[in-house]
Formats: C-alpha cells, structure tokens, sequence
RNA sequence: GCCGAAGUGGCGGAACGGCAUACGCGGCGGUCUCAAACACCGCUCCACGCAAGUGGUUGAGGGUUCGAAUCCCUCCUUCGGCACCA
C-alpha cells in the first residue's frame, strides 16, 4: 500500500491562485491577445459581446455572459481565424445619477469607480479582451461622435422636433416608467402623483425605414427574435377613411375626423367613433353639456399606462362628446366617444368602431348599449343574426351583408371597392401603417451625451457648429437632493451666444437617450482614438458587420432593433456600407438571484463572483457558468454544484500529470477491465477521444456549452478507469489526454495552460502557448465499431436489445429481433402486422394486434 | 392584456419524432485513515417484488403517428419585452 501513497504525492496539488496570476501576467506580457486589425493573412472574425453597465452590482451575471464569449474566442483563434473580442462599457444612465443624488457625488466618480474594479474582475477571469480597443461612452471622445452623427441625421431629415408627454413629478421633474410607483402612479422619490406634461422633444425617424427593418435577409437570427420584432413594427394594411361632422348650434364648422382602418370593408357596419383622448378634436366637438365629464375623463385617461390602456381584459371606459358624424358610405350619422382604449400615437387617432367585427368594439358597444350590425356573413349565417361575439375571422368565402351595392361580394374586394369609390371622391386613400413610432430620444437628465443643439430668439432652432463639437456636460453638477435635470439651473452651460446672429441664446439641456450610445458602439470598437470622425471607413469594410454578437434576450426588441436602425441610418448618410449590423446573433439568458428576481444592490441578491474565483479558481467558476444549463436559459443562481466542476479539474489535473499512479479506494485500479486486451483498450481509449472531440467541435459551434462540459467530464472519467494500467501512457494514451486538454482550452484556459507547459518540461521540450495551438481534426476511422445494440420494442414499449453487425441490412435485424427469445415471449404466437426498422436501423418496433 | 420563451428525478439539467432521466449536485453504502477532511469505487426516477421482473412517469387535458418529453389544439404556471432601467 506504500505505493499507493506514493503515486499520491508524486504531483502537487492542483492550486489555481497559484497558478491564474501567473498565466494573465504571461499572456498579457507575450501580447497573446492584442488584434492587429490591420491584419489581413488571416480570415477575421469580429466576436461582440454587448458591453456592461457598470451598475456598481458586479455580479456573477457579467461573467454567465462574457465567460463562454471568450471561449468562443479562444475555440475561433485556435480554428485560424484574427479575433477581435473587444470590450468597453455603457457608461450613461439613470442609476449614476440616482446614486449621485443620493450620496452627493459626482455620476463621473461613481461610474469610473466602477468600472475599474468591473475591468479588475474581467481581467480576473482570463478573458481574452482586446483592452486597447476599449470604448467607454461617457467620455467626450465618444459622446462627441453622438452629438456628431446626431447633427448629420438633422441634416438628412431624420431628426425632427415634437411635442409628446413625460410622466412629470412637480418636484423632481421627469420620471422614468421605473420610477413611477403603485397603481396610483406616485414620484418614488417624493410621493407626488405623478402626471403628464407636453414638452418639446427631439426624435429620430425610425419609421422611415420601418420596412426595410422588416426584412432579415442575410442575417442569421434567432426566429423568436425576428418575430417580436416583426410584431413590434407591426404593419398593416388599411385604408385612411374621412368622416364629416354633423354641425351643430355650438360648433357649425365641419370638421374631418380621418380614421384608420384595417378593414374597409367594414366600413357599413360603423356604429359609432372613437376618438383618442389626446387627439386635438376633442376640444372642439365636445358639447358644453359633456364638456365637464369629457374633461375628467381625458384627464384621467392620461395618466394610465398605455399597457392598462390596451389591455382587452379591462372593463371599456369612454363617454360620448355630444357631436355625431356622417358615415361616408351610407350617410348615416354615427355617435363619437372619446375612449381610452384609442391612442393618439397609433394610425390617426380616432377609429371607426364597428362592433360586429372588432373585439374591442364589441365591448364597448355593449357596456353603452350601441347598436351592432353584421356586414360581413359567413355561409350560413344570417345578416341580421343575434351576435354573442364579435366575428373577426376572414375566409375566402365569406361575403358582405348589409352594405348596399357591395353586398355579396368577398370582403377583400368589397374593401377594394369601397376605397376605391371614396377614392374619388378624395375621402378615402389606401394606406399602410406601422405600431412602430419614431424613437424619442430626449432625455431631462444630466448624465448623458448633451443634445447640440441651441435654441436663439431670432434664428430658432440653431445646430452647435460641428468645429464647437463636442458639448461637454459641466462638471460640476449641484443635484441638491432634487431628482430633476441639473443642467437647467447651469448658467455656464445653459447660457451661449447664437452662432448664427451672436445674440444671447439658450442652449438645449435634454441629453440623448443611452441606446443612443449602445446603437454604434461596434463601429467605435474599430478605431476608438480617431479623433477627425465617428467611424474608420477602411476597417469598416473589413472588419464589419460583426460576425456574431451574444447577450441578452432582454435586449431582443429595442437596443437590437435601434441598431439596425442606426447601421441604416449611418450607411445612408454615407459612413459605412453595411446593411446590417450584427450578421449572427445569440440571445443568452439571465442570471437570476437565489430568489429568483433580478440581481440588483437594492434586493440584497447580487453574487459577486470574486468569492468563488479566491474559492475555486477562475477556471472552475468559468466552467460552472457553462455548465449549468443551457446558455440561452439563464435561471435562479445556485452555487450548489460548483465543487462537481472543481473537482472534475481536479481529476484532469491528475490524470494528466500523474497517469500512473492508482487509486486506494478503488480495488480494481490500475487493472484493464475484465475480458479486455491492451490493444482493446487502446482503441476504446482512442475511440471516445475521437467521439467526444466531434461532439464537443459541434458543441462549441452550437454554444451548447453545457453538454460540451459533460462530455469531458465523461472522457475524462473513461481516461480515470485507464489510469494506472499498462496502456497509461500508450500512443492513443497520450493522443487523449492530448486532445482533451486541447478541447478543455477554450473554456479553462489557465488550467490547460500550465499542464501544457508541465508537460513539455517533462518532454524536454521548448514551450508554447496551448491557445496558439490548433483545433485538433477528428479521425473518424478510430470512432467506427463493429457490432452495436438495437433496441426492439412491441407496439412502441421496448422490450429487448440485439447486437447486430454495425453493417447488418434492415432485413438482418428485422430477422435478428424476431428470432430474439424476449421478443418471442411477447410476440406469443401472434403474427406482427408491421414491423418498422426506424432511422436507418437505429431501433425496431413491431406492431401486433390485440 | 398583447408579443416571445420555458415547464423532465430531491436539485441544475440530458435527449428535441425512435433505448426518458447523459453529466453534475445531493443522499446512501464502501475503500483509504488512529480519526476527520480530501481523494477514490459502487448504488440512487416512482410503485409492487427476496429476485428475475412487471407496471407507471416528462405542468394538466385532448389529438396526429407504428412510435410523442419532442409536432398540433385547449388550459395552467413561471420568465423576458411592451417604447424614460439598461
């Protein structure tokens, strides 16, 4: 037994805080993984992770999503590819100001504290990062750019200036939807109800290429995400329709009410209208004896959220203004509402309500007893039947009813040929409209890049010259414990002269919303120090679109829908030619709390990763992370289960470094299992290197990395039955432990490393990096068998397995399981009425009667 | 409410039209040790059975199929997004 203590101690003990350190001073002084853009002997590969806010909750989320990006990179390295996987942060933002206020500090100090101790712990992960490229978006630098690119989209009519309302707070001001509490909808700040106020603001037309957002072509994205954001922009087709008011004693002036519609054809059972609260013929046609409640009512109409308001499942509110208006088809003259269910920013505001054929509709005429009238009948439906519902569904064959000239025909053309008679008359147009809206951009906050823009008395709306560029926020900021823009109160800042007359003139305080920032960051990427424009044009052309972006499902509508936006935008304006900005795209999922919430300082649930790393060691915590689950799942955190994964490392660590040493507690160690020669052994040894190196190439592609890790801990667990015997240490020994270590690379990088440099010690060899090595190539000769298991199975339940020749023909194993004696046994003398060799002879099942 | 996704052992999960529960955690038993820790070996979905085995099981219910965790329909639950969190 003295030999088992001995081959015990033949090697130390794996100890990553020895080791860790070590290898990222090494790489990082051999510039391992700086990339020379300029580069072009090798294919690139452009890796983006979407960069972090350095929220001040560092936690073990960062690492769930950057940690498997850099084994990606490391896997695209070793397959011959230039990588470039840089990284910076998205500095601006609310929570910098919310702890400024609350603390006294500077929003500056606070993000710059954080994100050195953030690029502390990325480092501490062994992450292949391109620091030099780093982009960090508070700083003038890159703001600068944004006030730039912002100026240039002003000038090709893409920016546009516009009243819309904010959630207001009297004495903080502006609130975020996050700050808004309880269905009372109070300041989370002071208490104070919440409510709306027009301001100016500035928008980018998203909606001008909102068909062209429409379409993913040659681009590789997940399908759910191509759906939510398809439905986000949401298109229809329609008709713009003209309803005429009745005059009346109070108000004799006709008025147009243009509404939107989906289904012309329809336009015969219109019952009543609906105006949005917000929409400016309110005001006028309201009766004075409505006038106090239509007045209550759009009150308090404003202050719900458009979610309430949409909701199908809410009671319908609404009350009748007191004017009617004139069908244009048949001349009847219809009530109008103002109802909440209605919205000002979608189609036109005001609706046609035909209740027979529209949920909400229905609804609403039945809570106030509005008549419903079919005009569109299914085979076998009368006209005039009693409804219960509205009917929506649209077939081929049904046809309009109740609609003059046009009954009998199908609702397509009886739609057709409704706009097309009001057409003439100017009072109807076809017409195709999007749920997307232009994207507002203004922001009443401090911490963010400042609009450039001045407003002058005499010239009006005046850009900053771009030679002014960039607009520096001040830096000293007083919040005085107030929750509202300090830039108002900034005389310096807010004070200038107009650069078109000289005159005194008032600079914009608004600052750009933080998806401004996030929406072209990749460009930057390439060529942050450039200092004479946004973006490189050479490196654009070669390094961009980016092959393949990861992050977040959170972000899969509005930051990924921006930047495709933004791409367009700037290609249009003749920066880049790219038509798309990310061409691959993988959504991972979040790391939720222990409690299952989102990890955040306030809930008191955020993992810092730091514990662990000083625990396990950066590569068991990478690893972990991978292991887990699927990637794009994410889940509840629990570090159960981490020491599974370090103690896998552990049994890499020995079993490479110590093959021949044996095991006290296992009596056969150092044995070849029963009935096994070497040259078997060599072989199977060979076989599983081989199949689990296919397996995890596919894996590593898939970004199944969770399975990838299993399967190594399954090779390795094979290599462990081996260690000791007399084949540890063979060719096809070496051959795994080789390919495995290889494999292992991309995702333990420190670990590999070292025994890699242990073992050509050892061999007297000079050393090299492993992560310069080469993907290894799968021989598919050694995985080949020559006998393998079928399962059989009766009426679907698996009964039995036969061993056929892996080149055995459907008939030889349809033979082989009928002639098995379990088979036989069930069978009972009955005859099979089918029997079928499923997937190319990979199971068989046999059907019988009774 | 609307759009998208997910529900599988005690737990994280694997399988994604063909052997359900790979891999790991936890638990139980053992080896080593004076002992403990570490390490190692074995067992571990549920029910009945001494066993061989038999039956059941992938949120609930229905359907398609020789065959369904996987595809379709209805429902339930959870998560992400809903335009000022990022």
């Amino acid at each position: 037994m003295t030999e088992t203590t001995e081959s015990r101690s033949r090697v130390e003990r794996y100890d990553p805080s020895a080791i860790e350190p070590r290898w990222q001073a090494r790489w990082a002084e051999l510039r391992l993984y700086e990339t020379d853009l300029r580069d072009t002997s090798k294919p690139k590969y452009y890796l983006l992770t979407m960069y972090p806010y350095p929220s001040g909750d560092l936690h073990i989320g960062h690492w769930y999503i950057k940690t498997p990006t850099d084994a990606l990179a490391r896997f695209r390295r070793m397959h011959g590819y230039n990588v470039f996987l840089p990284i910076g942060f998205d500095a601006f933002g609310l929570p910098a100001e919310n702890a400024a206020i609350k603390s006294g500090g500077h929003p500056f100090t606070w993000t710059m504290q954080n994100i050195e101790n953030m690029r502390r712990q990325l480092r501490s992960m062994g992450a292949t990062f391109s620091w030099d490229h780093e982009v960090v978006t508070a700083d003038p630098s890159y703001y600068k750019w944004n006030q730039w690119l912002f100026l240039r989209f002003l000038e090709a009519g893409l920016a546009y200036r516009q009243k819309s309302p904010v959630d207001w707070c009297p004495n903080d001001g502006t609130l975020a939807r996050e700050q808004v509490e309880g269905p009372e909808r109070r300041c989370w700040r002071c208490g104070e109800l919440v409510e709306k106020r027009d301001l100016d603001q500035w928008y980018l037309k998203t909606t001008a290429y909102a068909e062209e957002l429409l379409s993913f072509e040659g681009i590789d994205w997940p399908e759910p995400i191509k759906v939510q954001q398809t439905n986000w922009i949401g298109r229809s087709e329609g008709a713009e329709i003209d309803f005429d008011t009745v005059p009346t004693p109070y108000h004799e002036a006709t008025e147009t009410i243009r509404v939107f519609t989906t289904r012309p054809d329809t336009l015969f059972g219109a019952t009543f209208m609906v105006l949005a609260p917000e929409h400016p013929l309110v005001d006028v046609l309201t009766a004075p004896d409505r006038r106090a409640e239509v007045d209550v009512y759009v009150a308090q109409a404003r202050r719900r959220t458009e979610i309430d308001r949409l909701s199908t499942d809410r009671e319908k509110t609404g009350v009748a203004i007191g004017a009617d208006a004139v069908n244009p088809v048949n001349g009847e003259r219809i009530p109008i509402f103002v109802a909440d269910y209605v919205l000002a920013g979608y189609g036109t505001g005001a609706i046609m309500a035909v209740p027979a054929h529209d949920e909400r509709d229905f609804a609403f005429a039945r809570q106030f007893g509005l008549p419903v009238r079919r005009v569109v009948a299914a085979p076998g439906t009368g006209a005039d039947d009693e409804m219960s519902d509205a009917y929506i569904a649209h077939s081929a064959d049904e046809r309009l009813v109740n609609s003059g000239p046009f009954d009998g025909m199908s609702a397509d053309e009886g739609g057709r040929a409704i706009v097309e008679m009001l057409a003439k008359n100017g009072k109807a147009e076809a017409k195709v409209t999007y749920r997307l809206r232009d994207w507002l951009i203004s922001r009443q906050r401090y911490w963010g890049t400042p609009i450039p823009i001045i407003y002058c008395e005499r010239d009006g709306i005046v850009p900053v010259p771009y030679e002014d560029l960039p607009v520096r926020l001040p830096e000293n900021v007083d919040y005085r414990g107030r929750g509202d823009n300090p830039l108002n109160k900034d005389a310096a800042f807010l004070n200038v002269t107009c650069p078109v007359c000289g005159e005194p003139a008032r600079r914009e305080t608004d600052t750009m919303d933080t998806f401004v920032d996030s929406s072209w960051y990749w460009y930057r990427y390439l060529s942050p120090d450039k200092d004479d424009g946004p973006v490189d044009r050479d490196l654009t052309e070669v390094w961009t679109p980016v092959d393949q972006y990861t992050g977040g499902a959170e972000h899969a509508v509005m930051h990924l829908l921006y930047s495709r936006f933004w791409t367009k935008a700037m290609r249009d304006i003749g920066l880049i030619s790219d038509d798309e900005p990310f061409k691959r795209l993988f959504n991972q999922g979040q790391i939720l709390g222990a409690d299952g919430e989102r990890m955040s300082k306030s809930r008191g649930n955020v993992e810092d990763p730091d514990d662990l790393v000083t625990k396990y060691g950066a590569d068991t915590v990478r690893l972990f992370l991978m292991f887990m689950g699927p990637w794009d799942q994410g889940g509840p955190w629990s570090p159960s289960g981490i020491g599974g994964v370090y103690r896998f490392l552990n049994r890499v660590w020995t079993v490479t470094l110590d093959p021949n040493g044996r095991e006290p507690g296992d009596p056969e160690s150092g044995k070849l299992p029963v009935g096994e020669s070497a040259a078997d052994a060599a072989a199977a040894i060979r076989a599983a290197a081989h199949r689990t190196l296919r397996d995890v190439t596919e894996d590593y592609e898939g970004f199944r990395f969770n399975t990838m890790v299993a399967k190594l801990m399954e090779l390795s667990n094979t290599l462990y039955r081996y260690r000791g015997t007399e084949v540890a240490g063979d060719t096809e020994w070496d051959e795994a432990i080789r390919l495995l270590l290889l494999m292992l690379a991309p995702a333990a990088p420190h670990i590999t490393e070292e025994i890699w440099a242990r073992q050509a010690e050892a061999a007297g060899r000079e050393w090299t990096s492993i992560h310069t090595e080469s993907w290894p190539e799968v021989d598919e000769s050694a995985i080949k068998v020559s006998v393998r298991e079928v399962p059989v199975q009766v009426n679907g339940k698996l009964r039995a397995r036969i061993v056929v020749a892996a080149d055995a023909t459907e008939e030889q194993i349809k033979a082989g399981a009928l002639a098995d004696a379990k088979i036989m046994a069930t069978l009972a003398g009955r005859t099979p009425e089918r029997i079928v060799v499923a997937g190319g002879g990979k199971l068989v099942n046999i059907v019988v009667r009774g």
